[in-house]
RNA sequence: GGGCCAUUAGCUCAGGUGGUUAGAGCGCAGUCCUGAUAAGACUGAGGUCCGUGGUUCGAGUCCACGAUGGCCCA
């Protein structure tokens, strides 16, 4: 027996049902179960940040997750449902720091890093537990027992593992570089975290800086700086050799600078002297500003300076004259080394200055510009201060500026051996260069959307070498081991636990026991291989995205069950946020995978954009727009929530909020009523799915339409799946959802509710049952919720041996023998010349209750012609006319009146204007409506001479013919005819009483099955009524009685006096 | 400077492999239907499908160039 559906759900409040069902009932370990052992389909998480609850953008991931999961499981694969959790890196420490107030690295230290690791850890657990709870409320089906944490030993261990392999090939090598750095968090930050999130419009003091030639007395370089904290540790000059170059007398001083640069750079009164090419710059001295510092004169720095050439010098903004300070920017630490410059490293890991700078010693170098300018003014050397806005580098992390600093780094060479430094332990290692052989991988795989695979190769193609080394606590313990000789050089890589306690010379006892992070692992110690002394871990932790792109080999047991791992991997698919992952996840999997297997770690990739708010605004906590899971899932419950994730377009942006949710509620509120409208009725008529069969050959045209359709989505819906584009899946429901209710439910009402118990109501009975359970399995990945609610309701409640859950159950397959597709296009064909007719009764004013003589149809070729023929009582019905005939061929349904138009004609005919207006007039209506349609101009004859009147000079207006309402769109023409007799008119009448009872039921709260005693009071017209109809309207309002007279039933009476199209009934209904 | 993506109604967006007259939702105005009733349908107003060339019998769709915006990389 069917449950009683109300008109309107509370998502939130069936979902939590629904949970609480599939706990009861362990159905997702039923799940499991019932697919073991068939074939695998293996999809692997990213891992999810646990650093916060969710948030909706959190839920659009994991909607496909789950959605194609649970598709593939419907398919019957065996799939392992393990979801991760990302655990370590600054993220996390950078939240810990706030909690405990701590300012800076030394109070990390202070703290204790056993301590402060200890309590990363626990952040990371508390919410690894908020989100799993908030995944299982989105619906998401996991193995919650069996999730991975990256900071679990054998990720850890799997890391140093595929760096040992990096080693063996000699790609590892210790980097000494320039490097963007946070001050804060006092580590380096890598290109890939800058690349995006990284910029901001930072206003900086910027400085015109006069650098004096040694060999042309009183003539000076003028350079600029955005950046005067570096001006101390200026090494050289760079011009472009090919530039042309002013000297400009100003005063006492000769500047000079490049040409194109002037009228930005001098301010004040000048003269250009004359013009000089950079080429004979190159090799001037100069002196500097800072050339006295202490460290500077060790150095050597003021014999070093020269003016260098470089190709990257341009006049658009600056002197055309860059200062080079190779302690303090990339490109200027490359020039360096290929000069053979002094560096100059100014600043700590604090961006404090070093000792031998003077007063500057301790000074923070993004404040010190005030102090720079003072002493540059007191030497000279300043020429002007200007405040500049540029787009500058932030941590993303804590957006502290960032700074730059020659740093000791750890890097992984994407082009082979480091020569140099290399341990290549491969002898004759000829593999081509890392990158290319990525690239090779990265076009093995089947991206979503297809240009992502010319994202990853472009970055491919132009990623630096990976920095995998961080200065931190709470990470990866970098498996490096350095000797404590400082004049030994050597080091390794240590690949295991198991090689780590082989080779641990001491502390492998007191580390026994611990995770392998700091400060734990830091007391192991192994031999040197060179001196035999005693070798240390570098205090470094690693780059978060070797956690997270090493779960391919971590999580399937590949160093120790390699039968497993090979089931598993690769994965079939993956799927996570676009922007981002190129350089970060999708980047860290295909590296590992290709220098451990050489081959792709996933088969299909489907990436998505950014979820923005409503307005299509970044969701900012502070901004107040961000909406968190919780909420929204309250508010709007997760079945909408899916069902606006899973239509929406994975490749731009979505805008997430409360209007566009209800929005995609009352999409499916329509569904909904199909589906309340079923139970209910069957409810009442305790139909029972399958016990009276009918043949789908031996039902009716309608029903065999909506099965036909049915078929064609179901084999629609899976392809777009087996793509990977639910989207498109979810149109063609909503599509089909559409047609269900606007038509094949809505004409066939009358059958559910009628009191025979016929093998009609039986057939429409069971084909919207088919149509809805077919239905409840298609939504399943989708809208699990939902559909488990419809399937318990259809299916369980009257089949107690059914699965006892829509997840368990097969996905459906499209059986072609019952898809008609003669009858889809008669239905399609026959559904438009309904629209019009439509349209003309609107037209006509004649509203749908009134019944009318007939509809007669001009079609506009045979097979619309007989598509509606063979659907002439859908059509009747539908419209409610008396018949439906064909036009002949002669029939005059409409003609046409030419009407000049003098606006037009006016200017071009002068004064024969009346002339060709009265000619154009006196042609054939039809004849001139056909010209016009074609855009030809048609020809009169005036006083015998003809004249062209073109298209626009006149109007024709169709007028119907005298009786009926026409409308005719693309050749096809419906008439209706609203001749009213007055037959005709007392049977509208009889509808509108009909209707008017029918809503006082509703009104009186009577269920749908109550029977009534009715009475009623009238005259007239409406006396007539239901002398002649009483028995049609009773059988309509379920009336066991009908009488005239006085309304004089009882107290439980409902009474209304009805206004009828000008007649006045008192009309008394009760339950009987 | 290089690359990728986008540009369709007031707003948000659909429009695989070219095919008559370009659609939906929201909003506005008005009607209808309603034994699904806090739903639904229809009609109307509102479009240089970013622009210019080209291919084609035919271009919103394919190609080239350009404009604007977004993203990525240098």
């Amino acid at each position: 027996m069917f449950s009683p559906v109300g008109a309107d759900v509370d998502f939130p409040a069936l979902e939590r049902d629904i949970l609480a069902f599939w706990r009861e009932h362990h159905a997702f370990d039923r799940l499991v179960e019932k697919n073991r052992g068939k074939p695998s389909w293996s999809f692997i998480d990213g891992p999810i940040t646990a650093n916060g609850p969710m948030g909706v953008h959190h839920a659009w991931g994991r909607t496909y997750k789950d959605l194609f999961n649970r598709f593939k499981a419907m398919q019957g694969h065996e799939l392992r449902f393990q979801q991760g959790f990302d655990c370590q890196g600054l993220w996390v420490e950078v939240e810990v720091e706030k909690e405990k107030g701590f300012a800076s690295k030394r109070d990390i230290e202070a703290y204790g890093i056993d301590n402060f690791v200890e309590a990363c850890k626990e952040r990371v657990r508390r919410f690894a537990a908020m989100q799993t709870d908030q995944s299982i409320r989105l619906g998401y089906w996991m193995d919650w027992n069996n999730s991975y944490f990256t900071m679990a030993d054998e990720n850890n261990y799997a890391i140093w593992l595929f760096l040992k392999r990096c080693h063996e090939r000699g790609l590892i090598y210790r980097g000494i570089d320039s490097m963007p750095w946070c001050p804060r968090c006092s580590t380096g930050i890598s290109h890939h975290e800058i690349a995006t999130e990284g910029y901001d419009d930072i206003e900086h003091t910027s400085m015109y800086v006069k650098l004096p030639l040694n060999e042309r007395q009183g003539e000076s370089l003028l350079i600029w700086t955005t950046t005067p904290w570096t001006l101390p540790a200026n090494v050289a000059a760079e011009v472009h050799p090919e530039l042309t170059y002013a000297r400009v007398r100003q005063g006492d001083d000769i500047l000079i600078l490049a040409k194109g640069t002037i009228t930005s750079a001098i301010v004040g009164t000048f003269e250009v002297l004359d013009e000089i090419a950079g080429s004979e710059l190159v090799g001037l001295t100069y002196r500097g500003p800072f050339d006295d510092l202490p460290i500077n004169v060790d150095l050597g720095v003021a014999q070093a300076h020269t003016v260098i050439a470089g190709e990257d010098v341009s006049e658009s903004e600056g002197t055309g004259i860059v200062h080079i300070a190779p302690g303090c920017g990339d490109i200027d630490f490359q020039l360096g080394k290929k000069y053979g410059l002094p560096v100059v490293a100014p600043i700590d890991e604090f961006a404090r200055y070093y000792p031998g700078f003077g007063d500057l010693t301790g000074e923070y170098a993004p404040d010190v510009a005030p102090v720079i300018a003072a002493k540059m003014r007191s030497g000279g050397f300043l020429y002007r201060v200007l405040p500049y806005t540029h787009r500058y580098p932030r941590c993303w992390r804590c957006q502290t500026e960032l700074v730059f600093r020659v740093v000791d780094e750890w890097f992984i060479s994407m082009d082979g051996p480091k020569a140099d430094e290399a341990h290549a332990r491969v002898a004759g290692n000829e593999q081509a260069p890392l990158r290319d052989q990525i690239a090779d991988v990265v076009r093995k795989i089947e991206w979503h959307p297809s240009w992502g695979l010319e994202r990853e190769l472009d970055w491919l193609r132009n990623m630096g070498d990976w920095m995998i080394s961080k200065k931190r606590y709470w990470g990866l313990a970098l498996p490096i081991w350095t000797c404590d000789d400082s004049s030994c050089d050597w080091w390794d890589v240590v690949g295991g636990d198991d090689e780590l306690k082989a080779r641990a010379i001491a502390g492998w006892e007191a580390f026994d026991g611990h995770t392998p992070h700091r400060p734990w692992i830091d007391g192991v110690h192994v031999a040197c291989g060179k001196c035999g002394g005693q070798a240390s871990r570098i205090p470094d932790v690693g780059n978060p995205w070797l956690d997270a792109g090493i779960v391919s080999f971590s999580t399937l047991g590949y160093r120790h069950d390699k039968e497993y791992w090979r089931k598993w991997f690769p994965a079939d698919f993956i799927t996570e946020s676009f922007p981002g992952q190129f350089r970060n996840w999708f980047y860290s999997l295909l590296v590992m995978s290709t220098v451990l297997e050489n081959t792709e770690p996933f088969r299909a990739v489907l990436g998505y954009a950014l979820l923005r708010d409503e307005t299509g605004r970044e969701m900012h906590k502070s901004w107040g727009n961000a909406i968190e899971f919780n909420m929204a899932a309250e508010r709007i419950g997760a079945s909408v929530m899916r069902w606006l994730f899973a239509s929406a377009n994975t490749e731009s942006n979505l805008n997430f909020g409360f209007g566009v949710a209800d929005q995609v509620k009352r999409r499916l509120l329509v569904l909904w009523n199909v589906y309340a409208f079923f139970c209910n009725y069957a409810r009442l008529d305790g139909f029972v799915p399958g016990a009276q069969p009918v043949p789908v050959a031996q039902r009716s045209d309608l029903d065999r339409w909506i099965v036909s359709e049915l078929h064609v989505l179901v084999g629609e819906v899976t392809r777009r799946y087996e793509d990977f584009d639910s989207r498109s899946a979810a149109y063609r429901i909503d599509a089909f959802v559409d047609d269900l209710s606007t038509w094949y439910l809505r004409r066939g009402r009358s059958r559910y509710w009628k009191n025979e118990a016929d093998t009609d109501k039986l057939a429409a009975y069971a084909t919207l049952w088919e149509v809805l359970e077919t239905l409840a399995r298609l939504l399943a990945p989708s809208m699990p919720f939902l559909a488990e609610s419809m399937y318990q309701n259809l299916v369980r409640s009257t089949d107690p041996g059914a699965p006892v859950s829509v997840h368990l159950t097969d996905w459906p397959t499209a059986d072609a023998s019952l898809i008609d597709d003669a009858l889809r296009s008669a239905m399609s064909t026959t559904r438009h010349v309904v629209g019009l007719a439509r349209a003309a009764r609107s037209k006509a004013k004649v509203k749908v209750r009134q019944p009318l003589p007939a509809l007669v149809v001009r079609a506009r070729d045979r097979a619309e012609r007989e598509s509606v023929a063979s659907l002439v009582a859908q059509v009747e019905e539908e419209l409610n006319v008396k018949s439906v005939r064909f036009a002949t061929a002669d029939e005059v349904l409409v003609s046409y009146r030419v009407k000049p138009n003098f606006r037009a004609l006016g200017p071009r005919f002068g004064p024969m204007v009346n002339a060709v207006a009265r000619a154009i007039q006196a042609l054939d209506g039809a004849t001139v409506e056909a010209a016009q349609r074609r855009g030809e101009s048609v020809t009169v004859a005036i006083d015998g001479d003809l004249i062209e009147v073109p298209t626009d000079g006149y109007d024709v207006e169709v007028v119907d013919a005298e009786g009926f309402a026409v409308v005719e769109e693309n050749g096809t023409l419906v008439a209706l005819d609203v001749t009213l007799t007055r037959d005709l008119i007392l049977e509208g009448l009889a509808r509108e009483l009909t209707h008017r009872v029918n809503g006082m039921r509703k009104d009186a709260g009577y269920n749908l099955e109550d029977r009534i005693a009715m009475r009623y009071d009238a005259t007239g017209d409406a006396a007539e009524v239901f002398a002649r109809f009483s028995a049609s309207v009773a059988a309509e309002v379920l009336a066991t009685s009908v009488a005239a007279g006085t309304p004089s039933l009882g107290d439980g009476a409902y009474r209304q006096v009805l206004a009828v199209d000008g007649h006045e009934v008192t009309v008394a209904i009760e339950r009987v």
